[in-house]
RNA sequence: CGGAGUGUGGCGCAGCUUGGUAGCGCGCUUGGUUCGGGACCAAGAGGCCAGGGGUUCAAAUCCCCUCACUCCGACCA
């Protein structure tokens, strides 16, 4: 590739719209351009980069007995009204008629179309396991997107979809798969990459892991402890807060607090901790907009996920109380009054004494509440989020809290779609069965975005060598000068059969090639000028600056040779 | 969907308060001089100022509406 042609303006000035390192040097590289929200065009440098990462990904599940096929991106909803997702999932599924007015989706994921496929061509247990994947795009329609390529609504997904005729099949494949994905993020140069225990969210079934790169910009939170290696999103993960205060059991007393309605001016009128209150919080159902009450102690807070999990429905903050008889700033769990409310206890609660909790009477609290003694028959459940300062649940160390972002998510499906699409087949009996399913997902774009995230300077991205645009970035500072072009070009030929080149053919100053070429961000460079060719030899640096020698004329393919290969082994060792 | 903000050549911005027929830097084209970290000189090309409506002799500028985009939140595999 001649960079004179190359289709990409490279900009000097950061876009007036990017804030993220990975979105800034996308556009300012030319890798990327916006065509509306969340739907961006690549540019050369980063298709190519793209295609990299998607020949890894695929080697990768080629490994581990995948088959690739492709799914249509228009889906009749009549597939989705089988699983159920039709009516299920919300706007984010894109959905649409064509001219005789059947409904039609944009697919967002491939489990309806993967067992479609699938239920028609495995009808025998000889067939099983077996696991498709495909490389596609994926529609969205994020409320909002944000962050160059990080969160968009149209997308590159790699979507894997295994089947199985019993539920240790399935896990023992799903191990396989979670080592494959452990590999793909290494050979793609993404090192900061950690496996954590997520929620399942609208794909349903059991078991799920995200694998998430670790950075401050992240967009979720994740729990993890040193120690034993426990590592969880936010939503799931469970914890053991700092221990309650125990004492001799007093009697209830009443105490008037006026106007004192969150936990923090409570512990401060009545001269207590947090810890020695007990917070309500009130949500209510999507599905019939009934109340939920939940109870947690007064230092920790309530996790919605958790919530909605117990409660089997969605749910939303209620911020209107009038409906209810509901005392705002004073709920508390003895007697409370709340008609067809369902009311839960985190399990931080269990045993507590001597508590403050609100009195179910405007301007009251109540002293001294006994959680055994005064609340009869009561379930506890874990619903409170993990907080600075808990520890371990598993070997009692201080748990760490970071952010990250999702570069891919596994899924134990269990029997949710085959079921509900009756997918069958005959097993050794002659019995009919229904198989079971793992699905596996991967954000080709997201996956760049956070390669440029974890490997740049000041000046642009510092591409690995395995997702690099090119290999060799040849710069020739006087191309004015005949002999030097020439000598340039040749070496462009020359490279070209073996390596994947791009060259600065332009007549530019050469503040201006090397800073087009850091943008570019290819790992070996080339310079070609009238200085080093005087000596017979050209200079060749490494984008991260860690080689910097001059090289005889003859002898650059091979030194090039070796260095690629070392960079290749450091990345895959 | 809530909160905040921004829309003026490809990119970054000024002009708007106080209406008078659109400007700067970068980039682009042509010619010349330069040539190892975004060179210089000269001559050019490129914009119905997001869109619609209104006020006015006159609107980028004032008023109303719509749209788009960004950031924060809600939401999300």
């Amino acid at each position: 590739m001649r960079v004179s042609q190359l289709l990409g303006e490279r900009y000097k000035e950061k876009p007036a719209d990017a804030s993220l390192i990975s979105h800034i040097f996308l556009l300012r590289g030319g890798y990327i351009r916006q065509v509306a929200s969340g739907i961006f065009s690549l540019l050369p440098p980063a298709q190519r980069v793209t295609r990299k990462i998607e020949e890894i990904i695929r080697q990768e599940m080629d490994r581990v007995g995948g088959q690739e096929v492709l799914f249509p991106v228009v889906l009749p909803a009549s597939l989705w009204e089988e699983s159920g997702r039709f009516q299920s999932v919300g706007s984010e599924l894109l959905r649409f008629k064509d001219r005789t007015g059947q409904d039609f989706v944009l697919g967002m994921t491939h489990e309806e179309a993967a067992v479609h496929l699938a239920r028609g061509e495995a009808k025998s247990y000889t067939k099983y396991p077996f696991m498709i994947y495909q490389i596609q795009t994926k529609f969205r329609d994020e409320p909002r997107s944000r962050g160059g390529l990080i969160r968009v609504r149209e997308f590159t997904m790699k979507d894997a979809y295994s089947f199985h005729t019993s539920q240790e099949d399935l896990e023992s494949y799903y191990d396989e798969v979670l080592d494959a994905y452990v590999r793909i993020y290494k050979r793609a140069g993404l090192g900061n990459v950690k496996v954590i225990k997520s929620d399942t969210g609208m794909m349903g079934g059991s078991t799920a892991h995200e694998f998430m790169y670790i950075c401050d910009g992240g967009e979720d939170s994740i729990v993890y402890c040193e120690s034993c290696g426990y590592a969880a999103n936010m939503e799931v993960a469970v914890s053991t807060p700092p221990a309650p205060i125990v004492g001799e059991e007093k009697e209830i007393q009443e105490v008037h607090t006026p106007g004192i309605k969150d936990i923090e001016s409570l512990a401060e009128f009545l001269g207590v901790l947090p810890m020695q209150t007990i917070k309500a919080a009130v949500f209510a159902r999507k599905d019939n907009n009934k109340p939920v009450v939940v109870f947690v102690r007064g230092d920790l807070e309530v996790n919605e996920t958790k919530v909605t999990k117990v409660v089997k429905a969605e749910i939303y903050p209620l911020t209107d109380y009038s409906e209810s008889d509901l005392d705002f700033g004073f709920i508390g769990p003895v007697g409370l009054k709340a008609e067809g409310a369902e009311v839960i206890f985190d399990k931080s609660l269990d045993g507590l004494q001597n508590m403050v909790c609100g009195a179910n009477k405007t301007d009251y609290h109540l002293k001294n509440v006994s959680v055994p003694r005064d609340l009869k028959d009561v379930k506890f459940v874990d619903v409170a989020s993990v907080g600075e300062g808990h520890s371990c649940s598993f070997c009692g160390n201080p748990l760490k809290i970071t952010r990250g972002i999702e570069v891919g998510n596994i899924f134990q499906l269990g029997d949710k779609y085959t079921k509900s699409m009756n997918m069958t087949y005959l097993d050794q009996n002659g019995r009919l069965q229904t198989p079971i399913m793992g699905c596996y997902g991967i954000g080709v774009g997201r996956l760049l975005a956070c390669i440029i995230e974890e490997h740049h300077d000041q000046y642009g991205p510092i591409w690995p060598i395995t997702v690099a645009p090119w290999q060799v970035h040849i710069c020739i500072l006087n191309n004015n000068v005949e002999e030097v072009r020439n000598t340039g070009m040749d070496l462009y030929h020359k490279l070209g059969s073996k390596f994947e080149v791009i060259v600065d053919d332009r007549n530019v100053s050469a503040g201006f090639q090397l800073a087009d070429a850091d943008l570019i961000g290819v790992p070996v460079r080339v310079i070609v000028s009238k200085r080093n060719l005087e000596n017979g030899e050209v200079e060749v640096v490494t984008r991260d600056k860690s080689t910097k020698v001059n090289v005889k004329l003859e002898e650059v393919e091979a030194f090039i040779s070796d260095l690629i290969a070392k960079m290749e082994a450091e990345i895959n060792s």
